[in-house]
DNA sequence: TATAAATAGGATAAAATTATCCGAAATAAA
DNA sequence: TTTATTTCGGATAATTTTATCCTATTTATA
């Protein structure tokens, strides 16, 4: 569904807001083990969201991720996923025609176009903010 | 969503069924040319597809592949999209946990689990008979 | 100002997916 | 039985995705 590299900016920047809230710049070595992947990918993605202005980076020494807290909530899963695998999930077609065409719709088109709009009705509805409580609250997990 | 190989598989079952309607054997050169797909690589899919039983080949020459026509009604999505894919789409976690597990779950979880069944409902539900009217009547096409 | 710690970013490597090529095996028809 | 045609299957190549490594740049503190 979505690719390793989106999965990790998820779970990345889920992680990011809970420290956020408590005022903690991360790492991506403290991201990285605490969501489990790879710390030199998960960095490359780190600086993907700060290009989408996402999250942002403090240089240098003492420095680390943080995502502006009153964004929080604001920030929406669409974004995340917009920003590192493209839109193709919420208007691609399902068979990999060009595009998507109501006009010119192949074969799967109505079922498919059904449940992509759910998903990125949920994804467009879906904040950060919501995620991080269920993970504070120890109701999700990052990794087994 | 789909692999490029699960595309192009369903698009062929979709055309070997309307072919063999009509009692007809194609080949994949007539295959890859109607569903805009490259033709070796196609092949292959075929072969896999055959493999899972779901189209058959007819061997030598004036050989080809056909689809049981008193098959088509009840073969589904969910058939070659599994053959081809695996089931990771319907039964797989949404942040890559190793499994998904309602006792043990991720941060989107929930959210996910909603879309996803109803992914998979839809695949289950679908089948190559319709898919195929809908190409025959011109209400829908492989290629732009 | 010097030092240490941290992100940024380019180069490279490994793995997976997508795609091509070619010969072997099967088979219908001549 | 020979020939032509067609699927099967292994080997290989190209591309994309995933992952690692190393150096440059930034910056807070000593
Ligand atoms: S044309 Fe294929 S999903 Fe719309
Ligand atoms: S645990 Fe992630 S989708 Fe169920």
């Amino acid at each position: 569904m979505f690719s390793k590299a989106c999965e990790y900016g998820i779970k990345a920047a889920i992680f990011i807001a809970i420290n956020s809230k408590e005022g903690k710049l991360v790492s991506p070595k403290e991201i990285s083990e605490e969501i489990d992947s790879p710390q030199a990918f998960t960095a490359k993605i780190l600086q993907e969201l700060v290009r989408h202005k996402i999250v942002s980076s403090v240089k240098g020494a003492y420095g680390g991720f943080e995502i502006d807290k009153i964004r929080i909530d604001s920030i929406k899963l669409s974004q995340i996923v917009k920003a590192i695998d493209g839109d193709k999930i919420y208007i691609g077609c399902g068979l990999g025609l060009e595009t998507c065409n109501e006009n010119h719709p192949c074969p799967v088109h109505d079922k498919f176009k059904t449940i992509r709009d759910e998903l990125k009705y949920m994804l467009e509805h879906t904040s950060l903010q919501e995620l991080a409580l269920s993970i504070k609250a120890g109701n999700s997990f990052f990794k087994v």
